[in-house]
DNA sequence: GGTGTGACCAGCT
DNA sequence: AAGCTGGCCACAC
């Protein structure tokens, strides 16, 4: 751990890791709403540019849960296997289809309202 | 310390 | 209607 951040705020990546543990399971989220979340609209990329650096956590962080806005994996190929991600979320509930999730506006979870309840 | 980059999103053509 | 472009901001080299 770099102690870059060692001021009182955490580094992006350490928020972005917070909100997508916080992610219930058998619900998803999208890079779009955590970015929302944590102030910056467009930062989306942010997201999932963290989610790239996730491995460098050492907790393990559910990133399979967070898809696009159009509910698509478009980071499977990041994961060990190309399959690995969808096999998660479908353990989880989730129904996937041609690498979509069917049933995505079930089981969107919206940090910016659930947590601010 | 400037430049490039990235698992996105929304608007314009 | 579908494809392309810009924007957005934190991090690594």
């Amino acid at each position: 751990m770099q102690q870059s951040y060692s001021r009182e705020s955490l580094s992006f990546f350490e928020k972005v890791y917070e909100v997508v543990k916080l992610i219930p399971l058998g619900r998803v989220t999208t890079y779009g709403a955590i970015a929302a979340y944590l102030g910056s609209r467009g930062s989306a990329r942010m997201v999932g540019w963290a989610m790239n650096a996730s491995h460098n956590s050492s907790q393990p962080v559910p990133a399979h849960r967070v898809v696009n806005r159009n509910g698509i994996l478009t980071g499977k190929h990041h994961f060990e296997g190309y399959e690995l991600m969808q096999q998660l979320l479908e353990s989880e509930g989730a129904l996937i289809e041609d690498d979509r999730i069917t049933n995505f506006r079930e089981l969107f979870w919206d940090p910016a309202i659930e947590l601010s309840l």
